[in-house]
DNA sequence: TCGCCCCTCCAAAGCGCTTTGGGTTGCGGC
DNA sequence: GCCGCAACCCAAAGCGCTTTGGAGGGGCGA
């Protein structure tokens, strides 16, 4: 069933049809119900591959998430994001395009979906330090939102958390339990978000004079072995930190694992601070546990942040034209059972 | 720059122009060289929305993941299987949408995709017991790749790993080691393959003479927490069990996480044994621990099962009258340091 | 030289929708 | 009775591509 048939089939034109199922004013309210009555009746829903061609827009938006590191990992805050977004862009109408590649290709897919036209927008996600994705999508002229930020940012449009404050917190929040020897186990500082909480972390030492030692300062792939072997790894060095913070909740069960395995207590001999982005199967909440959540940790919902990327994208492509949105939400210090004060000796 | 322009600059129709990119052997080779470096010079690429129009294919393939739960988690496993799956999608230039919504909409879901004819094909994961979405789509024409199976399976594709054999090994693994007392966290049992593990599991023990006991039968969301909290409270029990498996590697960290806690030493007191989809950033190889891996498992790849399943579909997609494509895969048991004799109590 | 065939290329007709630019009709005001 | 204006509705022109059904011209055999 197409359009010119359901038409016929009421003896109206194919225009009138299409302004009554848009809910465009040129027509009788009285023939509107007649057809939508009876295109609920012929169960017809307009050709989207049509429909895209005729109005221009795609409805639909893309995410191009970068694979990460040797192994392609994927960030495992996507999912999350993606469901977040999936939300808004559903209530809105919008399509998901999702493409997942090594970073190298990820500008040769923003070209092309630019060049193909399959897209109204796209979501920017992990920025570097240094980003050629921005100036390449502003010569594109596609409208974009950077999900993380990066370079000079008053030119585009972009939302983020407040990175260097929440691990500056952080820092300053074990500093306050005693902890002088404090190791941060940190994503790859390529990555805009991972150089900022570097920054949040040597902020807040060296302001009480303290050094930041290289030897553990670690960054790497947030993946569960990366937090072990390196928490392991510092375990045995002489002195050993008494205080870890790790850049997601991944590599601090990685850590929790390396602390046992070591006969040692987590919160007592040593203290680890995370990052928790609230992912849905590995929850930090107090809920099952009364005693709080599991690990002390900087909280911010990454689904939350996938929903409000998503508004504010839709509306950049609404309305092409305004100036830049920018947003940044601070995040919770959750306090668990994994920070304890420094441990005496 | 449309075709159009193209053609006009080359003093060509669109026709010609048309045929010698896409490869047509109406034209002469040197035509077509004349086009192709006209294109590039013009970094033509064609509109997608008027190609999906006149040829009368979307080029594109629908994921729809269903969110489980009452926290609308997304399985874990997702990330990975559409890394692998996309990567097939784009050698062989399809594109991906992404659609997450709750179990109860997925169905409206392909609906929609199927009217709408955004999609060419659609993959289904997660299978339940009784699933009304594979007679919808056989009712909506529309090619479609079940990613694990249910029901009546002859008369659909599907790909799927041998999940009852699978958990009927690891529990003679178990069994072998002298272990009496065997618990099982499994994923919801509304989900097939859940269904089968316990059934694996079930049979093993059987075999054995041994009784399945209830109250160490669990199932639901595999989120981390739900291993921690089943896992807690089953050794509170007395007799407490001397074995747990382990549906997913997350709930599995999340047993560790109780086993650690209660003073019990993981392979040794508590046995554990998981299904390891080897998700990216929970990697369970041997790489870094010369003792082998943390995790007895039965190990598949997601990200493999994922290229295979985007093949399968696009070869159905592409041949839609063949006969249903049906493929099993095992699982391989390897051995880490999570399982030992059982205690001798 | 003629006719046929093959090699190249083209005009035009879609694909199924939206949207522009009118046409008709009916009614109130003068 | 005529004009102007809403209120409704329509025909047709796209959107940018693919694809059908030829058309023209050169080479070859008769």
């Amino acid at each position: 069933m197409n359009l010119r048939q359901l038409a016929d089939s009421l003896g109206l034109s194919m225009t009138t049809v299409s302004r009554a199922l848009n809910g465009y004013p040129e027509v009788r309210e009285e023939t509107r119900a007649r057809v939508l009555a009876a295109a609920k009746a012929a169960n017809y829903t307009p050709n989207a591959r049509a429909r895209r061609l005729a109005t221009g827009r795609a409805m639909t938006i893309g995410h191009v998430v970068p694979l990460t590191g040797r192994e392609e990992t994927v960030n495992p805050i996507f999912a999350d994001f993606l469901a977040g977004a999936g939300e808004i862009y559903a209530r809105e109408g919008y399509d998901l395009l999702l493409s997942m590649v090594g970073a190298e290709e990820t500008a040769t897919t923003y070209r092309n979906l630019a060049a193909t036209g399959s897209v109204d927008g796209v979501m920017v996600q992990s920025p570097r330090i240094v980003d050629d994705r921005i100036p390449l999508l502003q010569e594109l002229k596609i409208p974009f939102l950077v999900h993380g930020r990066t370079g000079e940012y008053t030119t585009y449009s972009w939302f983020d958390v407040a990175n260097i404050r929440a691990f500056r917190r952080a820092t300053d929040f074990l500093l306050d339990l005693g902890h002088r020897r404090i190791a941060l186990i940190n994503g790859q500082e390529t990555l805009d978000f991972a150089a900022r909480r570097r920054k949040g972390v040597e902020d807040a030492l060296q302001e009480r004079g303290l050094p930041s030692r290289p030897e553990w300062m670690h960054q790497g792939v947030m993946t569960e072995q990366y937090g072990y072997t390196t928490t392991h790894a510092m375990l045995a060095m002489d002195p050993a930190p008494t205080a870890i913070l790790c850049s997601s909740i991944i590599p601090a069960m990685g850590a929790r694992r390396a602390i046992a395995e070591a006969g040692l207590t987590l919160g007592r001999d040593v203290s680890v601070i995370c990052h928790d982005d609230a992912l849905s199967y590995l929850g930090n909440d107090a809920l099952t546990s009364p005693q709080g959540p599991p690990f002390t940790a900087t909280r911010s919902p990454i689904r939350a942040a996938g929903r409000r990327c998503a508004e504010m994208l839709i509306a950049l492509i609404r309305e092409p034209d305004q100036p830049p949105l920018q947003e940044l939400w601070e995040t919770e210090l959750t306090v668990g059972r994994s920070t304890g004060p420094a441990p005496a000796t």
